[in-house]
DNA sequence: CAACGAAATAATGTTGACAATCGACATTTA
DNA sequence: TAAATGTCGATTGTCAACATTATTTCGTTG
């Protein structure tokens, strides 16, 4: 009883569309830089050309794609600088977040944050890295939540999504895992100490270091190839 | 003489229409809360649904209104709390704008700063608060600008647009005109001799400034009316 | 008289058709 | 031959009509 999309949809359509695309994007099924045809959208899913574009401003407002004026939207290509400025303003976002958590969090919040933690250690642990990222997803979703500042928490999962454009892999190897999670624990025990500016630290710091990761990631690539 | 956007327009016509409402919502013509009809405002610019739906979804893009399903759009209602978040997060982003304006900025931005804190200054010194406030949003644009950080800089100019639905005035005074144009002085400063560190500080403070002088306006009010 | 419910109303959601615009290719001309 | 111009095809932009949903109103009923 998931889905009879077609049937009988309870979501609004434009929803239905709108995540359909971004699955489609986010998944890479279309190339960055990509054109996407309205009509040609449209008919794929079987509605009219409206939600599309509808779905289509609402990517834009993710980030996801661009518009340009009589010529249609494209999906968003990101340069290593692009990324790279994400990454920092992702930082300052994120360690806002984790300090008001730090400030104002809930038991409830951070019972929650602490069972996503023991997932991601277990899944680090088999060395599953599919489960280990979308865990991984949730737990910044959570703090986002628990920080109790829709805009902000918007921004910053809106920021997730752009930097999922890039589709790269920072996190491979077991080793890579167990280093995130334990950047995961500081940033839970700082929230839980009720440490703002540590939270905000830990915090900042994760994604800091998520990027100076990717640099390495892409420092290593050029030397083999080079 | 106000518009022929009628017969001849240059502009797409959802960007005329953004505008329009734009400057009714910034302008306070309509107020905060307020529903926005579709179909009066496409009667009342004589144009159709579509235009306005599309510019009501920039707008949200934007955050000037909220979006509910089948309901319609809302002019964005900000609590303080609300405020006094974006005033962080405008300190944040703004920090790290200076910064790369420091890092990065060339002598033409840097001379267009400048010449901007002049006319400030005249302003400030005509006590000429109208003035004072257009040349203001110039030049924090400038800044946004010359950080050559498009993705940031329209985070930040659309924060701006943000606060704005508050619609006060803590910018009121000779005084307040000196103070902040102070830490503009103080901004450019830091920029022109390359200290990023300083920048980022300079540029961030100066908004947290505003946040405390945002609180004191209140405080006195409240403490006016009780 | 209050409360519930159904019809009427008014708004948004959706659709298909038409118009405006852009890029590419063909045609003309110097 | 090459530059400029005109035309064509494809795609987005805009429009008016229809469908669906939410709200309001009013009548019925306990």
């Amino acid at each position: 009883m998931v889905n009879d999309l077609e049937l009988k949809r309870k979501k609004p359509l434009v929803l239905e569309v709108r995540d359909e695309l971004e699955r489609m994007i986010l998944g890479g099924e279309v190339p960055a830089g990509e054109r996407l045809n309205e009509q040609t959208l449209a008919a794929l899913m079987g509605v009219s050309r409206a939600p599309v574009r509808e779905a289509a401003r609402s990517l834009e407002k993710d980030g996801l794609v661009t518009t340009v004026a009589n010529k249609g939207v494209y999906v968003r290509k990101l340069t290593l600088d692009d990324a790279l400025e994400l990454y920092e303003l992702r930082a300052m976002v994120f360690g806002y977040l984790c300090a008001r958590v730090a400030a104002t969090g809930d038991d409830q919040a951070l019972a929650d944050l602490r069972a996503s933690l023991t997932r991601m250690s277990e899944a680090a642990e088999r060395e599953d890295e599919s489960t280990y990222f979308t865990e991984n997803l949730a737990f910044h979703d959570k703090i986002a939540e628990a920080a109790d500042s829709r805009r902000v928490a918007d921004l910053y999962i809106s920021l997730c999504k752009e930097v999922r454009l890039m589709r790269l892999r920072v996190l491979s190897g077991p080793l890579a895992l167990e280093v995130s999670n334990q950047e995961h624990e500081a940033i839970v025990r700082a929230i839980e100490s009720g440490d703002i500016k540590a939270a905000s630290r830990a915090g900042s710091q994760h994604h800091l270091n998520g990027k100076q990761r990717l640099l390495g990631t892409y420092s290593r690539e050029r030397g083999a190839q080079t």
